[in-house]
RNA sequence: GCCUCAAUAGCUCAGUUGGUUAGAGCGUCGGACUGUUAAUCCGUAGGUCCAAGGUUCGAGUCCUUGUUGAGGCGCCA
């Protein structure tokens, strides 16, 4: 009776009959008498019945929407339908008032907007719990899938010196002042005298890195948060975010291919096995939500129900050059409709992506062999000397979520591709070295964590499965 | 960075061709209610119509600039 237990724990395994006590925050007061307690455990709240006659009348009105409170009673079997079992009150502790005056939340759906700017307190509604606990969810099975596999987690630097990955512009780290930073001889910063002797920055991603560790201990991979100043505003991009980069000695692209599959059906399915109660809430918060729109607006399946058909169908997997082929002699080119030109050596923009995944092949497509001129450095050419091992995982309604290729392990080649795009090499000197000792041939990606969590919880903006978001104009919280 | 749209009560929104005192639903507050499930019913209060400037006898409504937000595009994950 003096320990507290959690609510979760008391719906799987509800003693019946036995003295409880639980704590949580009033999701709703029902006609004086029903309380729905939830303390964060997970989606379910217990229903409390107070015998108001019994309570003070002083003490019942402060139990309002989002109070917390501390309870002490017995658990019975429900009277009501909604639920099998409920505590009847016998001793109510209000811990936290909430004033409704000034509150600004209320027991209703309210706008994603409205809770971004309320983020202090957007975690306490359904929606954002369960995104939420699932961000949690997939972000355990991250590590699981990959320390089930023999892979090990490397901590990449989050602060790094090296001005080469090309991913992005970059965040500056310094502790000169900006109005009184020392310069050198020709009137430009001297950045010798910051901290660490030399211009720094965010890291972009830990790719580079990841390749030191793959090349001696084999199957590795990062992930943490990473960094780009880019002015994107859309709600597929943050300046803030997290990037899991498996990166696999010996694994060619087909290998590389083979991994994003099997490791984005692992994070689905371990959401579907494990949060079906939450994704249930989202999969009808969804529904609801487009019950007012247009047929031809509404998603093609119901969030559950895509997530299995994705689990259950195979990638398309499908090069370049066949995309382009398909895309000309869509439906969409022949009338007109694509805004920006389809033709061999120019990269696939977001409303030919479309067209693959929604309407030609309705699942997750895998395009590899990309030219390479508009690809990275470090990507494998091809023997056709035109493309370049890379590999784009498009997932529908969201499009790019996996970036990966088969690296360049062939020292002239990568040297070459270096000078012929004029980065200097002396950045990139550990980079070059790691071809020239012990080199062997290796592959990897990069998987936007935070779409992947878009995709799965089925929310249309990414600053709503990030707990805060940054992006251009915004680090409130 | 570019394009489009929006901003009116705590929230979601309506507001006619520029014309009297700016409305509704929900929420709040007060009351009723001992089986509710976003409870219900009755009542009350609540507004610098985003900001600044302009046109006009008169601006929530028209114009200019700015701010904030949304959607789309580009960059990417």
């Amino acid at each position: 009776m003096s320990k507290r237990i959690e609510i979760k724990e008391l719906l799987k395994n509800p003693p019946i009959g036995e003295a409880v006590y639980v704590k949580g925050w009033v999701r709703a007061f029902r006609s004086n008498r029903f309380i729905a307690l939830n303390d964060g455990s997970g989606f379910n709240n217990i229903q409390v019945v107070v015998d108001f006659e019994k309570q003070p009348e002083d003490l019942l009105r402060k139990v309002g929407f989002h109070a917390c409170l501390a309870i002490k009673g017995q658990l019975v079997e429900s009277e009501g339908k909604g639920q099998a079992v409920e505590i009847v009150a016998e001793e109510i502790e209000v811990l936290g008032e909430t004033d409704l005056e000034k509150y600004p939340l209320q027991a209703k759906a309210q706008s994603m907007e409205f809770l971004r700017e309320h983020a202090h307190f957007r975690m306490r509604t359904n929606t954002f719990s369960s995104v939420f606990r699932l961000r949690h969810a997939i972000s355990f099975a991250v590590h699981q899938y990959y320390h089930d596999r023999g892979y090990y987690y490397l901590h990449s630097p989050i602060i790094t010196g090296s001005d080469a990955e090309g991913a992005g512009e970059m965040f500056q780290v310094t502790t000169l002042e900006a109005n009184n930073a020392p310069k050198d001889e020709e009137g430009n910063v001297d950045y010798k005298q910051d901290f660490f002797g030399k211009a720094t920055n965010l890291t972009v991603s830990g790719q580079l890195q990841g390749e030191i560790a793959a090349l001696a201990l084999g199957k590795v991979y990062t992930f943490g948060p990473t960094f780009r100043a880019e002015n994107s505003n859309t709600s597929r991009h943050l300046a803030e975010f997290w990037m899991i980069e498996p990166e696999v000695a010996f694994n060619d692209i087909f290998d590389n291919m083979d991994l994003a599959e099997d490791f984005s059906k692992y994070l689905i399915r371990y959401c579907l096995d494990n949060y079906a109660e939450d994704l249930e809430f989202l999969d009808k918060r969804i529904q609801n939500s487009e019950k007012q729109m247009k047929a031809e607006d509404r998603r093609p399946m119901g969030l559950i129900d895509t997530l299995k058909f994705v689990l259950e169908n195979d990638f398309e997997r499908i090069t370049y050059t066949e995309a382009i082929n398909l895309l000309r002699s869509s439906k969409p080119y022949k009338k007109g409709r694509f805004k920006y030109e389809v033709e061999w050596g120019k990269d696939l923009q977001a409303e030919h992506e479309r067209w693959l995944v929604e309407k030609k092949f309705k699942k997750p497509v895998i395009v590899r062999d990309y030219p390479k001129d508009f690809k990275a450095f470090y990507m494998r050419q091809n023997e056709d000397g035109k493309t370049v091992a890379a590999m784009d995982v498009l997932f529908p309604g969201i499009g790019e979520v996996i970036g990966g290729a088969q690296r360049e392990e062939r020292h002239e080649n990568l040297l070459a591709r270096v000078n012929e795009m004029g980065i200097p090499e002396e950045e990139l000197w550990w980079y070059l070295d790691l071809r020239k000792f012990g080199g062997a041939p290796h592959s990897g990606f990069g998987m936007g964590f935070e779409r992947m969590v878009l995709f799965i919880t089925g929310m249309s903006n990414i600053r709503d499965v990030i707990p805060f978001p940054r992006t251009p104009g915004n680090a409130e919280f």
